[in-house]
DNA sequence: GCCCCTCATCGAAATTTTACGATAGTCCCA
DNA sequence: TGGGACTATCGTAAAATTTCGATGAGGGGC
């Protein structure tokens, strides 16, 4: 992948967010964190359709990408959200459709129709 | 990438629309359109340092992820975000921090500290 | 008609991602 | 001390993505 010079830091935190979550066992793990607030990854393994070994790579992908956090105490690993991240998600999401200082109810408007 | 059963169709979209704003290109794109409203293909070429084609083929994963939308009007071709969809976005990100009917002010609790 | 401009698609090469089994590290319990 | 449970990492094979140049399709102007 090329990289694009330009990009604000903003741009690159959110394409580098988007990215980890866009796979669908991953976005599992998110969700299923969400739900129980806490796991472990052999919680996870469990849920999911995937080696065990695999699990923790996308692990390693979620927690590098800032999503989640993760502390091994001894001999098992608890994960759980970062929910400031995923609200810093929302609100770049939010501030595309309706960019801030382009007055009070501003949206962006549709082209093509 | 291997099909992970149970997802829900709302995590499905999600891992999606995310897989198609995970690239710089792509994010690029995005926000060059809600800046401007509306760009033809020549308006981001111009400001990607991609060749042409690569910028056609980033357009259309987008459109078919839903995110933007693009008519060809004879010789030219307008695109536009699609903003539903980016708020929808906004909502999935917000619910999973703050899943909605698990109490009024309910956040997702950090537990590893 | 003929050429130019704009854009999408095709084919191919390089890189990245995804997934697995095998292996190694750490802790607990007997 | 030895074995079992839980994870992370390594090596590797398969699949997907990213990028480019070349080509094709469609409209407008000479």
């Amino acid at each position: 992948m090329k990289t694009i010079e330009g990009l604000t830091t903003e741009e690159e935190r959110a394409a580098a967010i988007f990215r980890a979550l866009g796979n669908p066992a991953r976005i599992r793990i998110v969700t299923e964190l969400a739900r129980r607030n806490a796991c472990v990854t052999s919680d996870l393994v469990d849920v999911l359709p995937l080696a065990q070994s695999t699990v923790s790579q996308h692990l390693k992908v979620l927690k590098e990408a800032g999503i989640i956090r993760g502390v091994t105490d001894g001999d098992s690993a608890c994960y759980c959200l970062e929910p400031d991240v995923v609200r810093w998600l929302a609100t770049f999401c939010t501030d595309i459709c309706c960019p801030p200082g382009q007055g009070q109810t501003g949206s962006v408007a549709v082209c093509c129709d």
